[in-house]
DNA sequence: CAGCAGACGCTTCCTGCACC
DNA sequence: GGTGCAGGAAGCGTCTGCTG
């Protein structure tokens, strides 16, 4: 496909102009969890047509932000994976996600929660300076999608997939929302059974303090 | 089965123009 | 200057089929 430019003597316009179009910039999110095949990238990104996953794919190795990888024998499967360069958008991916998360806390009808997309938020929402303390383990299971996420030094590691050993594991559903914005307390989440438990309960507390979402966006007025 | 790619129809965007 | 409309271009989604 042919990328339209904007015109403009400006970073920005250049930047929307590779990762701008519909479902680029979430092709990048997946991709800064890992390496991913392209089977791999439809299950991440349930509603995007194969062909434009195509077309995406083949603009963003053109722009050098990913590139294609060979496996070794016996798989020789092809990955993709981000380039140094492509690894740059991280910090503005997860500013990006921080920002968006502010606009609401429930999924609407049809949203989905996929392993990656739940990595990304909690990279997006971690608080450093809440990270002081000893390390910890969380395993969160959220609408059957599997993440777990590891503070140890002050640092996040966070990654799909379960935690053996965790500290503490937390199901959960759309909930989740509510709890990282303050909105629900860990209290109430516990007692109302939005959360169930399995480790030390404590531990929810300084997860809802080490994972916040920003105050949300004022909302425009309707007029009515 | 993975990894595309083409055809087709629909939607959205852009541009130019007219009108107020 | 702001708004509305029409036509063309571009983009998107679904379906289907091809290749290794």
């Amino acid at each position: 496909m042919v990328q339209r430019s904007y015109g403009e003597a400006c970073g920005l316009a250049h930047a929307l102009e590779v990762v701008g179009e519909r479902w680029a910039l979430l092709i990048v999110r997946d991709l800064l969890v890992g390496p991913r095949r392209y089977t791999e990238l439809r299950k991440g990104l349930p509603r995007i047509p194969t062909n434009i996953l195509s077309s995406r794919l083949k603009d963003l190795e053109l722009s050098g932000v990913v590139r294609r990888r060979l496996l070794p024998r016996p798989s020789s499967a092809v990955v993709y994976e981000l380039t140094e360069y492509g690894a740059d958008l991280e910090e503005a991916v997860v500013a990006l996600g921080r920002w968006g998360a502010r606009l609401g806390t429930q999924p609407r009808p049809g949203d989905v929660v996929t392993p990656d997309s739940l990595v990304m938020a909690l990279r997006s929402v971690f608080r450093p300076e809440a990270a002081a303390g000893p390390d910890v383990g969380y395993e969160l299971r959220v609408d059957g999608a599997v993440v777990h996420a590891r503070v140890a030094g002050g640092a996040l590691t966070a990654a799909p997939g379960p935690l053996p050993g965790a500290d503490l594991v937390i199901e959960t559903g759309p909930a989740l929302g509510a709890l990282l914005h303050g909105t629900l307390t860990p209290t109430d989440a516990i007692t109302g059974g939005a959360v169930r438990l399995t480790g030390d309960p404590a531990l929810l507390d300084r997860f809802t303090g080490l994972f916040r979402i920003p105050p949300p966006a004022p909302r425009p007025r309707t007029g009515a």
